[in-house]
DNA sequence: TTATTTTGTTAAAATGATAAAAAACCACAC
DNA sequence: GTGTGGTTTTTTATCATTTTAACAAAATAA
């Protein structure tokens, strides 16, 4: 177990100071070219590296992002900390995550957990409870400490900081007007309780476009999940409600459902039912990820391209930390979303 | 955006010495009760909290470990991710996660750069190209230099450190007496290629069932899935495999997946053949995922518990880096598998 | 020869915290 | 007034690095 090479004993072994060796090795021109020489050889030989440690506590710097996501069994979430992954390692960050699992409390206690390990700025999607609450203060103040957040996906529209977000609105648009030219005419939507960003704008755009066909939207076939806790059991009380739905609109021909979950739900109630897919029925997901490429059919779904969105909020975040103190205007970048179609659709 | 409050600060305001306040604050009864009260007042009023890093750089220790994995985009190390976090937090460890993506030079260059970062210690799981190389110098290395490792789910034998493994051999035994138990005569194994510690020990405990229950294996029905490079195009082509197999041999009536994709494959191809699952063909897959929750019929499955193998695997670690130097012998330890019974079997 | 500039090197300070050693202070006995 | 013992506080060293200021010695100019 070799002891690490050092200033100090680079210095000691060739008989020189510490500071000719640190300047030395910056290769500044006060020393010797002999001396440089000398001393970046053996640095090299002896595989000298700096002490980040020792670093950090100099330039107050730690070359560390802070990541917190609510989940990380999400196939989503898991695609975003690639991209941040991919964006960070190439500039030298290193990147600490943390996990809330919806909970606000966990959200603050993991920021200040991270706040404590130096962490240079903060990547976020807000837990639910977050977005439910609308309590910011710990965002705020984070921010007020002049410590940058950029949020994604799940974003507080009045919190002054950086965004990336998925067009929501627009993937819904297109998803839904799919379903239209394919010739559905009576569309069941499965959407979240309002409170959850993207569920609203998601059913936004979906509004839009049935306005657009001249639909007039049916409520009864609007379905809003309360989506609150325990995730197992919920699933087969929206299978439940799904099938009444269906008891009592005879006609859907359509379904877009904002996220997988709800989609294979509903194929699964289709498939029930007797319902052929995509012949008497077609389907279209949001968010694409395993379960929609394994299912059977396949789901044709609106991609939100997480790696994309990770790259992007870690570009963000890095070039920020260069701006220091100036002034910079606060960006909010979006993301498209494609279609992606596969054997559930027409 | 207010400057942090440090000893020095302290001290300066209440007009006394840096260490006064330092040993103040670890409740030191060489400070008189009066001095502690003061000064512990107004530490917790302005709401200090000791630098980390100057911690670290005095105590030679980050309190963070390095997380190697191969994956993130998969469900079960996502779920170890979940229970390292767990135990790490609870012990006040930081957890840096780096991903490989089954690239043995990724796993070089990631460890370097987290050792570089100072962790105190690896958690990992190996690389598809370090298993087949069976080049383990970095890894030798790293122990070496006094950083401890602690490996899970795929672990080379011959290194000397800490393990956790999943009994996969026992895994795969319940899950073929199961069929056999179920009245399945004709078992088709879809395993990967042999390098796989974990394909292989599965494929073991298959053997090892058949055998004691008197069946002769049949070398037609093992499929050994070449897996390396793109999963994507893999799809199909394991599809077609499978198809062939089953005209070759037509009395298949179980199945034995040592993982959730080829489990899903599989049953693709066997609706496609009208093969009713359970009642013509039963079907039991390896590692409990959001597939086999997901699929129709739900896949019968061995659960890995992913996320307490995360939490065994990190307090190993964290408990050795409270050894020091001292010596103490390597642990391997084994998480129980266990079968969740869905709709895939009888 | 003396003063000035150039060149190369080093000591010292700073970052934030801790711990060991040293010093200061106080009370009491002789 | 001095020594002893005990309590309280400060000084100093340490961790690894960078930066600034200082200081030589050598070279050049006057």
């Amino acid at each position: 177990m070799k002891p690490k090479m050092t200033l100090k004993r680079i210095a000691r072994e060739l008989g020189v100071s510490i500071s000719t060796v640190s300047k030395a090795l910056h290769d500044n021109k006060e020393i010797s070219q002999d001396n440089r020489d000398k001393i970046q050889a053996f640095a090299k030989f002896y595989n000298y590296r700096p002490n980040n440690i020792a670093l950090s506590l100099k330039n107050k710097k730690t070359k560390t992002l802070g990541l917190i996501i609510p989940e990380i069994v999400h196939n989503f979430f898991a695609k975003v900390i690639s991209g941040i992954e991919h964006v960070a390692k190439s500039k030298g960050y290193n990147v600490l995550i943390a996990v809330t699992n919806e909970s606000f409390d966990k959200e603050v206690i993991n920021m200040e957990l991270l706040v404590h390990s130096n962490i240079d700025g903060f990547i976020m999607s807000l837990s639910k409870e977050t977005l439910l609450n609308q309590d910011k203060h710990h965002l705020q103040e984070t921010i007020n400490q002049g410590i940058p957040i950029v949020m994604f996906d799940r974003v507080l529209d009045d919190i002054d900081c950086d965004k990336v977000i998925v067009d929501d609105k627009e993937g819904a648009r297109i998803a839904t007007q799919k379903l239209i030219d394919t010739g559905c005419k009576k569309i069941l939507l499965l959407t979240t309780e309002d409170f959850i960003n993207i569920g609203k704008l998601r059913t936004q755009g979906y509004l839009e476009v049935l306005d657009e066909n001249n639909i007039t939207p049916d409520p009864n076939i609007i379905y809003r999940v309360s989506d609150m806790g325990n995730l197992e059991r919920k699933q087969e009380a929206i299978e439940e409600d799904i099938n009444k739905i269906f008891d009592r609109v005879s006609d859907i021909d359509g379904i877009f459902a904002v996220n997988e979950i709800y989609a294979i739900t509903a194929l699964n109630v289709a498939r029930q039912r007797g319902l052929r897919v995509p012949e008497d029925l077609s389907v279209v997901s949001f968010s694409d990820g395993i379960l929609s490429q394994h299912s059977r059919p396949s789901l044709s779904t609106i991609s939100q391209h997480g790696f994309k969105i990770g790259e992007v909020a870690a570009s963000l975040l890095i070039d920020r930390l260069g701006y220091e103190d100036e002034e910079k205007e606060y960006e909010t970048k979006i993301v498209k979303t494609e279609l992606i179609e596969r054997d559930s659709t027409r």
